[in-house]
RNA sequence: GCGGGUGUGGUGAAAUUGGUAGACACGCCAGACUUAGGAUCUGGUGCCGCAAGGUUUAAGAGUUCGAGUCUCUUCACCCGCACCA
């Protein structure tokens, strides 16, 4: 311990308690006011690179600093990696911790619309409310290294990013149908679609012809699932993103289209399977309604017209309707049939919107004995059933389990194994096919017709077509408009500034139009990590020295609902960059956690419209931020679900303030042997709690340790000086309050976290359970690591064993050491 | 359908990973005290029973000297994904 200038030569703390005038009252409001000014005024948790040191990097999820305020929610994951950080600093680590905001997004632009007031204007109030009620709660965020994705200093290097997609392939813009949300008039990324509806606004999404730019996040499917071995993230995020990514292998093989006599019309259908190897239990081909052959070949089907019918209604049906009626539907494409190019029979062809247009290669061999889906068509067509895989009974459903090949040629007798790699053999030998590996995953839909987003740094030229706008020319900012409606056509409010799109080309200094589509949220939020290793940096997005140093972040916790949208996205865009060499790791997060949801007390979403919004700025001015802090933390298991209770939350107001009036019986006494091991005890629990984010029993285990001191007329300072330390990640302002009320002119932050001695914290004597039959009968106390004997003789003795046992012979005795004893008779 | 998870008192939850189930809180009951304070303090509190005792971790079976924990079966609930061939 250091610097304990008054505590020094004090036999107890009764004269300078005086000068303090204790009191009675827990005044947390004076308390938390003053520090937070002291820290502000101080920058105590201001961090720079320093060498010396280990660096520890946390990060949370920055906020939309949306107008409602910070909800209860935020500080819970706020709180918990604040709790490890402070921790960490004390443990003598390096520990940067920032706090920024994801500032743009559709709600500022659409209170915009309804009042006027520029999204930049609101944006900036929320993020002043945003910045004072997190101050309020006393986070050890280093301010000055917070910024907004809106500000131009800093989406200059996202649209610097973009432009290096754009250089090397991997933003491209495609006409394609994508979905829309009529509501919002935007389109929408397919990880913004839930259940075939907005996430944002819950309406139905529809499909939409749209040029769009694309980012090929495909490309990195393969590196996004492999890599998560390297790292350490929760089993639930995990396997998400492995079902998103969605990687499954199989073949891609050739079908001979022909008439019905058999000759050939020159189109080789693909179809993807991931079993080539029930390919002899095919019985008849689908391709997607969309697919270009159906086109192509359309006058050479008799039945045309039904055809025709059939692709115009598909094409009416919504993504949800399309999805959620599983009822098989379809036309056969009569006079095309379609050849295995395994058994040479002719099969044939149908039209089904079950057959997706996007993913694989848009049309299927069907196995209806195999395939549940394929089993359903064939039954409403009377199509024809194969059972190539024996065990199975195929009257009533498709087998989908494994069995040996039969009716299968060359493959008879086979196992799935065997069978799989001589197809593809096979396939490959004769030319019409070869292995393939297909993606659920889809390209990233990144233009959205809205105004309040970054601007795509592109410019069309009627000439030059698309072209890059010159570096030296970033930021390139959002002008003023009137009017920021988008409007039906899909078009973006920007279309409306005409002196800002009309511009001229960078090559050829010609006319040219600019992009007037913005990026989605999800991009400033994409590697705003980068920037606060280096948030002031005017020439880089951050410098390779600060990025050296600080990356990757060591531990990331954020919501479950960002698993397949932002965590995702940045994991891709940071592999770009380390692909591009500026950035010197290949995963930006090596820790990712996440905790529940906190929800109001009779277990319902908290939300305006239900009226059960807890504020949390009501709670800091009723009952403080420590408590506030500390709730936070005991209310349940981190990573579930929890209740807010405002009785509980008063039970943990009484543990602060029990803490605070203790100060009143602390001496200059040396601690007793009793009273090291309930401190030594307390130090282990919460040290290896916090780390396991088993933060509601390390409350426990430091409210136990209160209760022990309660109980004693003295309070030794050693014991209520370790109390503190241990307590300051979580209520920082009452540990900083008294530890100078202890004298020490120090802050309680810059002090080093209390060692364990876990000979110190164990126990001289033990109470043992005592089993008769492995039924509980009586308990015995003894020393600790007394011999088995010992152990024996007391159990035996106990009045209740005797009685039990009345007189029967005891076969044997198992003792489990300082555990149990068990007698069996 | 696929993937992940959960099930323990009146409530939120613990349980050293197979060894005294219910720590720590909330609530409740009884009492004390008071400069009526967000009071505080003391004792009690899984269930049945006056007690001895019995019984208890969604239900059932199994392994074990011993199971909340391991295995199997069943049920319920939550969260993702979903006609992905």
């Amino acid at each position: 311990m250091s610097g304990n200038a008054r505590y020094n030569g004090k036999e107890s703390f009764d004269d300078w308690q005086k000068e303090w005038e204790i009191e009675d009252r827990y005044n947390f409001k004076s308390i938390e006011h003053k520090w937070q000014k002291i820290w502000e005024d101080e920058k105590v948790y201001k961090v720079e690179i320093d060498k010396s040191k280990e660096k520890f990097y946390a990060l949370v999820e920055f906020p939309y600093p949306s107008g409602a305020g910070l909800h209860v929610g935020h500080p819970r994951s706020y709180t918990a990696l604040d709790v490890i950080s402070r921790k960490k600093r004390m443990q003598g680590y390096n520990v940067l911790y920032p706090m920024g905001f994801d500032a743009f997004g559709l709600p500022a632009e659409n209170y915009a619309i309804k009042t006027g007031v520029h999204p930049a204007v609101s944006t900036r109030e929320n993020i002043a409310n945003f910045t004072r009620q997190l101050k309020s709660i006393g986070f050890s965020f280093d301010w000055d290294r917070s910024f907004a994705t809106c500000d131009p200093e800093y989406y200059k290097w996202t649209q610097w990013m973009f432009i290096q997609f754009y250089k090397h392939g991997l933003a491209y813009k495609d006409k394609m149908a994508i979905n829309w949300c009529p509501s919002c008039k935007v389109g929408l990324a397919n990880e913004e679609v839930v259940n075939g509806c907005c996430e944002r606004c819950g309406a139905e999404v529809v499909r939409k012809d749209k040029e769009q730019w694309m980012l090929a996040i495909t490309k990195y499917a393969d590196r996004l699932i492999d890599d998560l071995k390297e790292v350490d993230f929760i089993d639930r995020v995990r396997s998400t993103q492995i079902n998103w990514i969605g990687r499954s292998e199989g073949a891609e093989l050739e079908f001979d289209l022909t008439d019905n006599s058999g000759a050939d019309l020159g189109k080789k259908m693909v179809v993807y399977t991931t079993r080539p190897d029930t390919t002899f239990g095919v019985t008849y081909c689908v391709m997607a309604p969309e697919h270009k052959f159906v086109a192509e070949l359309m006058e050479k089907f008799e039945n045309a017209d039904e055809v025709q019918k059939y692709i115009e209604e598909a094409a009416k049906k919504s993504e949800l309707q399309r999805t959620s009626d599983t009822t098989k539907t379809g036309v056969e494409l009569k006079g095309i049939k379609a050849k295995n190019p395994y058994t040479g029979s002719l099969v044939p062809v149908f039209i089904s919107d079950y057959v997706l247009t996007g993913y694989g290669t848009g049309a299927i061999m069907a196995v209806p004995a195999h395939d549940q889906r394929d089993y359903d068509f064939a039954k409403v067509f009377n199509l024809p059933i194969i059972q190539v895989l024996a065990g199975g009974d195929i009257s009533e459903k498709a087998w989908e389990e494994d069995g040996l090949h039969i009716n299968s040629g060359f493959m008879n007798g086979m196992d799935k194994k065997e069978a799989m790699a001589a197809a593809i053999k096979y396939a490959e030998d004769n030319g019409f096919g070869h292995a393939k590996v297909n993606f659920k995953l889809r390209d990233w839909v990144f233009s959205r017709q809205r105004y309040w987003g970054e601007p795509i740094p592109m410019v069309y030229c009627e000439h030059c077509g698309w072209q890059p706008i010159p570096e030296d020319q970033l930021p390139l900012k959002l002008p003023e408009v009137p009017d920021y409606r988008p409007n039906d056509n899909g078009d973006s409010p920007l279309a409306n500034a005409t002196d800002w799109v009309n511009t001229t080309c960078p090559k050829c200094g010609g006319h040219a139009r600019r992009e007037t589509d913005v990026m989605p949220n999800w991009a400033g939020s994409s590697w705003y990590f980068l920037r606060y290793c280096d948030p002031h940096n005017d020439k880089e997005f951050a410098s390779k020295e600060a990025l050296d140093y600080w990356m990757n972040v060591d531990w990331y916790n954020g919501g479950m609902e960002h698993t397949t949208l932002h965590l995702l996205y940045s994991r891709f865009w940071h592999k770009f960059l380390y692909d591009c060499g500026y950035v010197p790791q290949s995963e930006p997060y090596h820790k990712r956690t996440s905790h529940g949801m906190i929800l109001a007390a009779n277990g319902e979403k908290m939300s305006k419209s239900r009226g059960n919004v807890v504020n949390p700025d009501d709670i800091v001015n009723n009952y403080g931020a420590d408590t506030f802090r500390l709730y936070e933390m005991f209310i349940g298991p981190f990573d579930q679900v929890a209740m807010w209770s405002e009785e509980s939350l008063n039970g943990v107001y009484r543990f602060v303030a029990k803490v605070y009036s203790l100060f009143k019986k602390v001496y200059k006494t040396e601690p007793s042997e009793n009273d090291l091991r309930a401190m030594h005890k307390c130090i282990l629990e919460v040290t290896e709690r916090i780390d396991q984010m088993k933060f509601n029993t390390a409350v426990s285990s430091l409210m136990t340790y209160v209760n022990y001191m309660s109980d004693l007329p003295k309070v030794p300072a050693e014991l209520y000086a370790v109390l503190l330390k241990l307590l300051s990640p979580f209520t920082p302002h009452l540990a900083e309050e008294m530890w100078a009320r202890m004298g020490y002119n120090t802050f309680i932050v810059a002090e080093s976290w209390p060692k364990g001695d876990a000979k110190l914290a164990e126990d001289n004597v033990v109470t043992l359970g005592v089993q008769l039959n492995g039924k509980m009968r009586g308990t015995i106390t003894i020393a600790k690591n007394a011999d088995n004997k010992v152990a024996e003789e007391a159990a035996l003795k106990l009045d209740n064993v005797v009685r039990q046992l009345n007189g029967k012979p005891v076969k044997k005795i198992i003792v489990v050491p300082n555990r149990i004893v068990n007698i069996v008779a």
